[in-house]
DNA sequence: AATAACACGTGACAC
DNA sequence: TGTGTCACGTGTTAT
């Protein structure tokens, strides 16, 4: 919990002595020099999740207008605000829409949507919509991820096709928030293999594959909900 | 790690505790034992300026909808992200008005009184409208259909980007009950294009096209009924 | 065991 | 002279 707001006696005396025990002398590892690369490695490792928030910040600074000061605190602040008033701008500007939409409705342009296709409607509710398997599940044969450039990749996997096994595969890619340059996708004879460009941030490779497998299985499994 | 359960409301620190167990041995005392004061303000007010830091972060969260991680960089990540895509739905929403509007202008069998102005309208709307259309209309740019072979068709369209606009497009060849042989798909500045090899029995190009146009439109459409 | 994410206290620098 | 903000290294905790 983070949440420490009292935070019941943190025995004083340890603190002070233990300081001034492991400040120097510590370069007495016979192979390797393991404990001082432990808390090497954390402060390194420390110092760049240190940065990485900074970027974050700044990144998001950037994409909000009107910041007024630089302080850590203002720029989310700000970040929020502005949020918000694009979700008020979006409301008023839908509605807008959707009263010029039913006055369309009015003219005889449309003849027949009746004819149309059964399952359109169906799911989508607004906050989070959730991949229901269903079922069908989908084998997969084989995976591979390949770093193009720094967070561009291309993934390739084939799979046993069922039905709706592409709308599933690209659900999968969607709620992976993965941006999709340019896909490729080939159905022949009960398999569908699909091959894709994507763009992310921050993943790395093997991480990203681990991540698709696992949403691969989840998505069979009629038990985990993936929001999107 | 951290719970969402809990749920701080604004700032107004309502701690000021602690300082008791500030009363350390100060060992870095250049001048007696005034000093402590000193550093003891500045421990708690550093202590108060990350938990803003934390309450503003947290509330940043609860602005931002599907958040998965709850790591700090992520959630600002996410923020960042959810901006970009507020900016582009505005876009191509600005686009869709405009759409709208010229589309109506034509049509002279109205009296276009009330519905001059674009943006800065609307003020009239009911405050309780309970279509929180989620939709993410797809505005359709390009669409052809061409005959191969027997039953056998090319169709390419381009569109607007939304989100899981890649989704709704799969799903739509899914309903329409069409075997997609193989397809490409690529994603560019705020647009998709899909080119796509189907193979669909007793169809003609024409009504083929049709099909997927109203379909879209379909799509686009909160005509459906949410409820089943 | 190793790692990742935090909160903490502290020194430094700016008004 | 404080007051506020930041980065740092460290210990703790959860995964």
């Amino acid at each position: 919990m983070d949440d420490v707001d009292h935070y019941k006696l943190p025995d004083l005396d340890s603190w002070a002595m233990d300081e001034q025990f492991l400040r120097y002398y510590d370069s007495s590892s016979p192979d390797g020099g393991g404990a001082s690369s432990a808390t090497a490695k954390n402060i390194v490792s420390e110092r760049n999740r240190r940065n990485k928030l900074k970027d974050r910040l700044h990144a998001l600074r950037a994409v909000v207008p009107n910041i007024s000061k630089m302080d850590r605190a203002s720029i989310i602040k700000d970040a929020i605000d502005y949020i918000q008033l694009l979700h008020e701008q979006e409301k008023t500007i839908q509605a807008e829409i959707l009263d010029l939409e039913s006055m369309k409705l009015k003219n005889p342009t449309h003849d027949f949507d009746h004819d149309l296709p059964i399952l359109l409607r169906s799911k989508k509710n607004r906050t989070q919509h959730i991949l229901h398997s269903t079922n069908s599940p989908i084998e997969l044969i084989e995976l591979w991820v390949k770093e193009m450039e720094e967070k561009v990749f291309v993934v390739s996997l084939t799979c046993s096709k069922r039905t709706d096994t592409m709308v599933k595969l690209c659900e999968l890619f969607e709620s992976l928030k993965l941006k999709v340059i340019t896909a490729h996708i080939t159905s022949f004879s009960g398999t569908i293999s699909k091959t894709v460009f994507i763009q992310s941030d921050e993943e790395e490779k093997d991480v990203l594959q681990k991540k698709i497998q696992t949403a691969i299985s989840a998505l069979n499994d009629p038990q985990s909900p993936m929001s999107i």
